[in-house]
RNA sequence: GGCCCCGUUGUGUAGCGGUCCAGCACGCGGCCCUCUCAAGGCUGAAACGGCGGUUCGAAUCCGCUCGGGGCUACCA
């Protein structure tokens, strides 16, 4: 009896191709974890393609942005155009005689034609074929058979021509998706593959660059399975196999809607980090969101733990809501599994990235308070963002300290007393720790004044923090230091004397 | 309009014909803990879109229907 074999699967190389458009889209990192997780589980490798065929849209610095993205997730490719490779270049527009090539090789076995329509014979040929409402919409191959002069001679004519797929009757119908089995597909229509500006559109320029650069599963998002036909067209046309397939469900806006950035925020990638997200928050929810959780009481878990049991099956087939709900939460669940001198750095690396700026009281380093604040501020950050309010009260001068309304008005009428107490306890502390001036503080306020722990430490808490919820208050107090307490004690029972309204 | 994809609590999911009057996570309610707030523990409410089949038996299979989404560009 021998141990079951584990069935052979060789190194997967995956790519993500994202448009240089600007902001990258959290669609981009979405299809990279699931890209990253494939490649590296079969050790293969992952690479980026920059897909800028659409001059139009192509907005300066975006390849720097989507790598700083892809950087910060953890996800940077192995290869692309940065880094570079065996296959490049790894930008379309650097390819462009390559795809001029093969549609012209296409032409020449009679499997694409060129077109000389204009842009507006089409629009009004669409416009036509929408108001009749029939079934049979696309090019009506108008220019099929003609020669240049031909056709010149006719309406609508345009000097330069596109390159048209001729498409075939027999033309595949369905094929086998990893995530989603076998599935059918729309008839094709006659695809334009190489635009009037040289450029290829996506269909053709996908096809060449996936086969040469050697790309085994080509994960993308579910919009492109009604055009797979085409490509797949176009593979059998070159002679060449096709990848694997594995079409992601598409992130939806609370409207169910396709995820956009117009409707949503958070479809920018660089909002996250923006926001104080922690990139291993960001990827595990992404994992979240069309996969379920590796461990059976827990969804925090690691890319490594995702990427072990990784099974294409297991994808799920229905476009999610991008609901940020469980991402605060993950994120805390994050933090707190973060060591401590981890934690502070994050957080100042944060503030110098969002420009953070600092009251100058020349007593305190800010770093040394983080660092030494990260224990109480641990469980109770959902995001990096929460980290200075939440502690901007150690970091501001004693003689400034904003004392929040909410938080005066919470307080008893007198409170003098326990705040005399409360110097006076202090004063006797010699070493002072949390632990120490709790002891004093309760001795003098809960058992010395008779007060209820709760209602004995509220004047303290606002005295030292200016508000009514803090972080703990012995803990804060220990950090400040005894100078700067029995300061703000003294400051807010002065306050309290002098305008008793 | 046509074609394609999808449909389990508020959200993300488990479920692959009986062990499901449906499990888990987040969120929400309550309780405990407690210096406030968190974190943590316990606990509660909350779903198989609908209708017909198949079957001894269906969330699971089939059909129809309804609903949502995508595509239908010289954009990706």
């Amino acid at each position: 009896m021998t141990a079951q074999k584990m069935p052979v699967i060789p190194p997967a190389r995956t790519r993500v191709a994202p448009s240089p458009t600007g902001d990258p889209h959290v669609g981009t990192a979405y299809q990279a974890v699931f890209d990253l997780a494939w490649a590296r589980a079969t050790g293969g490798a992952f690479v980026l393609r920059i897909e800028d065929t659409d001059r139009a849209r192509e907005v300066e610095g975006s390849e720097a942005q989507i790598y700083d993205c892809l950087d910060w997730l953890g996800l940077t490719p192995d290869e692309g155009p940065r880094t570079g490779g065996p296959v490049g270049p790894y930008r379309q527009s650097e390819r462009l005689d390559l795809y001029r090539r093969y549609a012209e090789e296409l032409v020449a076995a009679g499997h694409a034609y060129h077109c000389w329509c204009t842009p507006e014979r089409l629009a009004d040929l669409r416009a036509e074929q929408a108001a009749a409402k029939t079934a049979k919409t696309g090019y009506d191959r108008c220019c099929l058979g003609l020669t240049r002069d031909e056709r010149a001679r006719m309406p609508g004519f345009a000097e330069t021509p596109v390159i048209r797929m001729l498409v075939p009757d027999d033309a595949p119908g369905e094929f086998t998706d990893l995530i989603r089995g076998d599935v059918k597909t729309p008839f094709p229509d006659d695809q334009v593959i190489l635009k009037a500006d040289g450029f290829p559109t996506y269909h053709l320029a996908v096809v060449v660059d996936d086969h040469l650069m050697g790309i085994t599963t080509a994960v993308r998002g579910e919009e492109w399975i009604s055009s797979t036909p085409k490509h797949l067209l176009l593979y059998r046309w070159l002679g060449w196999t096709p990848p694997a397939f594995a079409h992601m469900p598409l992130l939806r806006n609370a409207d169910k809607s396709k995820i956009s950035k117009r409707k949503n925020p958070a479809a920018r990638l660089a909002w996250f980090r923006e926001a104080g997200y922690l990139p291993e928050a960001l990827v595990n929810f992404l994992e979240l969101l069309a996969y379920p959780g590796v461990h059976p009481d827990t969804e925090v878990q690691t890319f490594a733990e995702f990427m072990g049991a990784f099974d294409w099956a297991k994808v799920n087939t229905t476009g999610p809501i991008f609901d940020l709900t469980k991402l605060d939460w993950l994120n805390g669940a994050h933090i707190r599994a973060l060591a401590d001198d981890d934690l502070a750095a994050r957080i100042i690396a944060y503030w110098d990235e969002t420009g953070q700026t600092f009251p100058a009281t020349g007593r305190l380093d800010p770093a040394r308070v983080v660092r030494e604040a990260v224990p109480i501020m641990k469980e109770r950050l959902t995001t990096l963002a929460d980290a200075y309010p939440m502690i901007d009260f150690l970091l501001a001068p004693d003689d400034d300290l904003t004392l929040e309304d909410e938080a005066l008005a919470g307080l008893p009428g007198d409170t003098t007393d326990a705040l005399d107490a409360a110097v006076t306890a202090l004063a006797g502390v010699d070493d002072f720790t949390a632990e120490a001036v709790q002891q004093a503080l309760r001795t003098a306020l809960v058992e010395g004044l008779s007060l209820k722990p709760k209602v004995a430490f509220a004047p303290v808490r606002v005295a030292i923090t200016g508000r009514r919820v803090s972080p703990p208050l012995f803990e804060s107090m220990a950090i400040l230091g005894r100078d700067a307490c029995l300061a703000r004690l003294l400051a807010l029972r002065a306050k309290t004397v002098v305008t008793p309204s």
